[in-house]
DNA sequence: GTGAAAGCGCTAACAG
DNA sequence: CTGTTAGCGCTTTCAC
């Protein structure tokens, strides 16, 4: 390995003169510059990251936590964050925590604030208490996709109107006629998706809608799992004729147990999601969703995480994306039956 | 930020011993253990990993270059990987080339043998050149899912046998009787799946089957890419009664051409891919395919990777994965029709 | 403009 | 058993 000494040594001048050249510091003689440029590139020098993270006082990289990168959720939101924090001349270290909180701990310990500079944080498995540490020990935590903008955490969050999401999809299917209406909650009761549910059940109030309590299911946020739950729900309850999902995951379940139960989408049922993940569109039928602002959350988290390593501002600062958005796909139609 | 030095002052010792203390390393007093331990506890320390890798001459982390992690193939692979780092107490940073040479030439330039230990490489869109001057700086290099275990590189490298894999699928598709298959090509010809092509073809040389070269498509390997060409094959040439893709994506996308034809898949026409990614079995019908490791792999590849690392073995090592193995589900039958 | 020197936090001999 | 002494490769004052 060439070390910036050897660099130095062939220019025949020192390594501190190096270094400026390579960093456009302090003002260096043409001649000079020229010379270790030329140094620097029959050697074939690269500057040894590590070395230098030490002697700046902090590594070029950010964390993102997730539970697991293979949901198929986060790799467009990693995708951008990796974009975000490349264009800052970073790189992006992913800690699979495998919802297990002792080895979300375990990575908190090892590289907040010597590793990485900064975490992404986007599944609330770690206790609050643990991201706090983390943060005092010298890395700055940022929440991703805080599903409760009114409710703000203790540390800095981007924030989705998840509860804006659930309305607007309640909102459609009551808009198509439906009365009948299965919810399907990934998570259990007052859980990680209550505010989503709110969301739709606000939305049926709103329209003088009573949602009955026998209509929803606390599932796991998966395929399997609302499948599974679809599956009864359709089986038992044939007055039902749609299918609200607080996430694209179990919605994509409930279409399988649709087809599978020979039922047709959207005319014997209608099926809506939450997030508008890449399936969603590739389904068929291609399923009707709310879409959240992955891009722009990710990038909006690595500029808030940025600009707290910066010390450029302080404090739980909350910054909320976009509304969702409703996309109108082959998954819902207007009600044909009535019970 | 707490210092190894802060926790000695604290324990009464030196730096050194704490250092031992720690990592289990040279025999300490049990009584200066327990203090030690005490000052470490009080004070919360934490080792800083970068300043160790700069002592140690490494970082504890290896590197994952794909083109893109949101690819449905990789959340798979890349957690896999992470897992297998992680139980070597490294951790895995993501570095997304977006099918870009200077992108991935300047992670290379930049993690190779400072911030990371080793790469695994999983596109082989980086030119061979510039993966092995990587090496040469000091940086282990894998590359995963090598498709022609015929033709080694001059790398170290996991290699599928992917030619196994296409003469699995065709054989499938032949033994269920059909005769006029239509061939996705996920790549340029002679490019990356070629090898999967020349299995099938193989299968068909050896049934007596003669494949019409008018019915291969050199395509992107995409979901879009397999629906349009699927679409136009289907419309144009109705002699077909099966479609073999190399590859699970165009799989996909030929089995929403089915359906927005209003075919039946598999009654009138089968479709087979290859992978087995977690969609195939969410698809409707599901998708029938040829599953390739893709956990083993990885695993393979962070072995190979490590013993690289610690030198206990040499030269351009090729390991082979097991072989692919025919995953059968809804969307292959029996043919119906004859040509 | 360029060099000298100190130090980032930790590890690794080697003494004692 | 524990302390001392050198660095790892780079950055960064501060002199010259």
């Amino acid at each position: 390995m060439t070390t910036l000494n050897e660099v130095a040594e062939l220019a025949g001048v020192t390594a501190a003169t190096v270094s400026n050249v390579l960093r456009n510091r302090g003002k260096v003689g043409e001649q000079t510059r020229l010379r270790v440029l030329a140094a620097v590139d029959t050697l074939g020098y690269r500057p040894h990251l590590t070395a230098r993270a030490l002697a700046e006082g902090c590594a070029p990289t950010l964390a993102l936590m997730v539970s697991s990168i293979a949901n198929p959720f986060y790799p467009e939101f990693a995708l951008a964050a990796e974009r975000a924090a490349r264009a800052s001349g970073r790189f992006l270290i992913v800690c699979n925590t495998n919802e297990d909180v002792e080895t979300g701990r375990a990575y908190l310990d090892q590289i907040a604030g010597s590793l990485s500079e900064g975490l992404l944080v986007m599944n609330a498995k770690l206790p609050m208490e643990e991201l706090k540490k983390a943060q005092q020990r010298g890395a700055p935590v940022v929440l991703c996709m805080w599903e409760k903008p009114d409710a703000p955490p203790e540390l800095p969050c981007i924030a989705v109107d998840f509860f804006a999401a659930g309305a607007i999809a309640g909102q459609h299917l009551i808009d198509l006629g439906h009365r009948h209406i299965a919810a399907l909650v990934g998570s259990k009761k007052n859980g990680i998706h209550s505010e989503r549910y709110k969301g739709y059940l606000s939305a049926c109030t709103t329209s003088g809608l009573k949602h009955l309590e026998c209509h929803t299911r606390y599932i796991q946020d998966s395929v399997e799992a609302g499948y599974e739950s679809a599956l009864v729900l359709l089986k038992t309850q044939p007055e039902l004729t749609a299918i609200f999902a607080t996430n694209d995951l179990p919605a994509l379940g409930a279409l399988n147990a649709a087809a599978d139960l020979g039922l047709k989408v959207p005319e014997d049922i209608s099926i809506i999601g939450i997030t508008d993940i890449q399936w969603a569109r590739l389904a068929r039928p291609a399923l009707t969703t709310v879409a959240v602002p992955t891009v722009s959350a990710a990038e909006s988290a690595i500029k808030l995480l940025l600009e707290l390593i910066s010390k450029s501002i302080d404090g739980a600062t909350m910054r909320v994306t976009e509304t969702p958005q409703l996309v109108i796909r082959a998954s819902t139609g207007v009600v044909k039956r009535s019970a």
